[in-house]
DNA sequence: ATTAATATAATTGTCTGACAAATAGACCGA
DNA sequence: TCGGTCTATTTGTCAGACAATTATATTAAT
């Protein structure tokens, strides 16, 4: 299996995608060679020397510990005074960079005997922080984040067609159960789904589409306060997730995906919906 | 046009999507309302009283100031010196906020006269990285990446054959004809299609695909070194492009989706062999 | 007059030491 | 056994100082 090279994730990585989002219309800037003093420009191209912080430094360091498994989810660093005397930097240097760290979800502290610096399992919340304050940033319509969730998800149901697993299919099939048990007890019901979707994304087997399927649906999930649903509207769920599981055991990846989408969209209306009533 | 209501992006929002993501196998958790000790367990629900840091209430109050535009991109936000003064922490709790706000690709710091903080406009290089993180805690292989990539941007195009705008299709046309009289050259060539891919993701029109597609892209270009590709490598990749805005022209977005996955597709096996070369 | 060196001032970066707050556990007493 | 109190450990916050960086003004040299 080909995994990543580079362990480590810095933050300054320059790269050709991220030089060129900023588009510039395509327009090669090729650029003389003359300087306009005359002088010939030499060829050799150096890039503007960052010079990386103590914090950022030791930042690194930390998280390249974490990152390589070093140490493992749920132990401890040493405490702050240990790591101030083995790294030899001043504690709010070192507090700095566990800010830092903590921002990006891989350690969490607390006060008292016991607490201390545990490392953490970063998981999609990250993914959907950022996501959250970029479509904020750009006032992104809601409409485009239902339509980004309609065309992932059916993705990973497709997926699922092909890779489910049989334990994953036995859960698929004890979630529906508990929804059909749970019809008028909205609450139950709602988890119930939610544990049928995410159980579809996993079956997808592809981590990226999982997170991005899990991040955008957190972002609609943040946003929408829990909505209640009618006995009706839980039944016809039902049928919707009972269909996207038969199309799964086919392996009609086309099928499943397309009623995954039909289901997603019948979400969506009762939502618009009930926020419309809201407003007035 | 319905936009966010919620401006502020805490990081304990807990969400039923974040609850429920570690899932637990579908069981549901009703559990009894009769404590051990027999006494009737209350109906209210209190969720474990988070603590709030002093960092942490700085940096809402400056991301808030960020997200509701109070401050413009580009523009300083006051010295360390003032806010300690307008905010009454300390500069080390101060310190700490901007860290943190920092990791979100929120601001950048400076020394010196004209330095100061400065207010940035995230990207999806904060996405990039998240996601990064998570690959390499997964270990996930890179065959699922690019198996990510080669749903995503199809999605692009086939949304991008609907909804391009003339300019970004005269924008494509140069792209395209940058990239033919780059045959040769290979940064030109390479620097031009990848300006051409960036256009159809834009064309798009979904900013949430948009920034997954580009940060999945990131990924997969951050990890494999700038490739050398020959003079009929180019050549076919120049067909294919040309096959792309062809689809995207004739609206058919099927076409288009289709033909993007193959180029993709054409390019991971040049990459992969590249990659098995390097590796004997 | 132009250029190069130097001083100056503003801002962030780092260090030190101290104290406050939270918390687990031990000890003690009713 | 149940509370309360004390104690020790760890993080959270504060205050003040100095170092490093850098834009600007000043001065000196050619």
């Amino acid at each position: 299996m080909t995994v990543f090279n580079n362990l480590i994730v810095t933050a300054v990585a320059a790269s050709l995608w991220s030089a060129a989002s900023t588009n510039n219309g395509g327009k090669a800037e090729v650029g003389s060679l003359i300087q306009s003093n005359g002088r010939a420009k030499s060829n050799v191209h150096l890039e503007t020397l960052r010079v990386p912080r103590a914090s950022e430094l030791v930042a690194e360091r930390l998280r390249s510990l974490i990152v390589m498994g070093k140490v493992a989810t749920g132990d401890s660093l040493p405490s702050e005074k240990e790591l101030v005397n083995q790294l030899g930097v001043s504690r709010a240097t070192l507090r700095e960079a566990l800010r830092m760290l903590e921002t990006e979800g891989l350690i969490a502290t607390r006060p008292g005997p016991k607490g201390g610096i545990v490392v953490l399992r970063p998981d999609a919340a990250n993914l959907t922080r950022s996501l959250a304050l970029l479509l904020q940033l750009e006032e992104t319509p809601f409409e485009i984040i239902f339509e980004a969730r309609r065309l992932l998800e059916p993705l990973c149901a497709s997926l699922a067609a092909e890779r489910a697993t049989p334990p994953e299919i036995e859960q698929l099939r004890q979630q529906i159960e508990i929804m059909r048990q749970s019809v008028g007890n909205v609450s139950s019901y709602v988890a119930a789904q939610l544990s049928f979707h995410l159980t579809v994304i996993n079956a997808a087997h592809n981590d990226v589409l999982r997170l991005y399927t899990i991040s955008v649906g957190e972002v609609i999930s943040n946003q929408t306060a829990s909505v209640g649903l009618t006995e009706t509207e839980q039944l016809i769920g039902l049928k919707a997730v009972e269909g996207i599981l038969r199309a799964i055991l086919g392996k009609n990846g086309k099928l499943a995906a397309r009623r995954t989408e039909s289901h997603l969209h019948g979400f969506e209306t009762i939502l618009l919906q009930r926020l419309a009533v809201a407003k007035n």
